[in-house]
DNA sequence: CAACAATATGCCACTCAGTGGCATTCGCTT
DNA sequence: AAGCGAATGCCACTGAGTGGCATATTGTTG
């Protein structure tokens, strides 16, 4: 065995990451609907069983680099330092190190396809739609786990707060569309988006005209 | 003829409501995933193909209440008077109306069972979240063309704010299990929700013992 | 009322995502 | 080298969703 890892483990997640590369390539250039998921599992060698052990459905294998990022999310909640700040800060503090955490350059060129792919599949952005509302979910549990929430919708609306704000951020990064994604800059954008959350509350409009 | 439409029109209608009624009530009972189309086309009399040309899907059946209010919600977004209040107040009151506009008694039940199979089964959540993103994409879309907003986060973020109330709203709503589920109450709670958003943004957090 | 146009429905065969069962292979341990 | 458990492959199956075409039902026109 080399470098801690069993080699077994090894060869899963290589299977795993092949899986992933071979879906956003495919789906990138034939579209998610162009692709069967025999013709992927023949790409990687793999049969369409074994597909099933790593991936819950067919959107799933397209959406791992977001899931990747949230996992982290979840985990540097469960250690973060509350200090005293407000809910919303928190929650953002611990994106922004998730986000740093996973977000190398291989990431962000994935994550890019990723994104781009689920806005043209109606069923893609439904299961990211859910996957982001689940993982909220499971963050408050941490919270009101860690920490003395009330009992009412604010907690709630944080969380979707920062969801939208995320997802307003990732909408604009991926339409600059650059060769070279950065990290870094979706961290920004994340920053002016959840700065613009007060300003939305009383923002006034007069018509047209 | 009779009242108005075409005999045609009201037999299309009455099959669509059918299907929705055996819908819900077969879902109800024995679980989303425990019912077949086959089945359900049967209850009705209705071939496979048919169900197809009136629901794009199986979960789309039994979202049929909510994509109600939100259609009557569109509708009247189209004519609300801006009346220079914030934008998130205009929704709100357009979102009231609508709620007012379809909720009668037969629609609260409807809607409660609806949610709450939409709560169990995670492909009907997914589609539900899909529905409420792409509507207020729609809503977005009339605003700035009948007003003129500022093109930047906020107006996406306050749209975002009102679907988090809303659902919150419909959570509580269906968490208090009545055997007469009133629109009113859930009106109220919508009410309660939106007044609450502010609050969120600064909620604080002491850690827990 | 008869013939016609338009639209809604039914039927059939098909693709493809997803699952269960079981035999086989592969990595690991002793 | 032998044996254990985990991962994989193969096969058959269910069920959602679609396309094509024949049929029936409604609305219209002479």
């Amino acid at each position: 065995m080399t470098a801690g890892s069993p080699l077994r483990e090894r060869k899963k997640q290589r299977t795993r990451q092949a899986l992933i590369d071979a879906a956003l390539t495919l789906f990138g250039s034939r579209g998610f609907g162009g692709v069967t998921l025999d013709e992927l599992c023949d790409e990687v060698e793999v049969s369409k069983r074994t597909f099933f052990r790593y991936f819950a459905s067919k959107e799933d294998v397209a959406m791992a680099p977001l899931e990747d990022m949230w996992r982290a999310f979840l985990e540097g909640l469960e250690t973060a330092d509350p200090d005293g700040r407000p809910l919303l800060e928190l929650m953002e503090a611990a994106l922004l190190a998730a986000l740093d955490q996973v977000a190398d350059d291989a990431w962000a060129g994935r994550a890019l396809l990723s994104y781009r792919l689920s806005r043209q599949t109606p069923s893609m952005d439904a299961h990211t739609l859910h996957f982001c509302d689940s993982t909220m979910r499971a963050v408050l549990e941490i919270l009101h786990r860690r920490l003395d929430l009330p009992d009412d919708a604010r907690p709630r609306l944080a969380g979707d707060m920062l969801v939208a704000a995320w997802r307003y951020a990732l909408d604009g990064w991926a339409a600059g569309a650059r060769d070279r994604p950065d990290g870094r800059e979706l961290a920004a954008r994340v920053r002016d988006a959840v700065a613009a959350l007060p300003g939305s509350l009383h923002l006034t409009a007069a018509p047209r005209g």
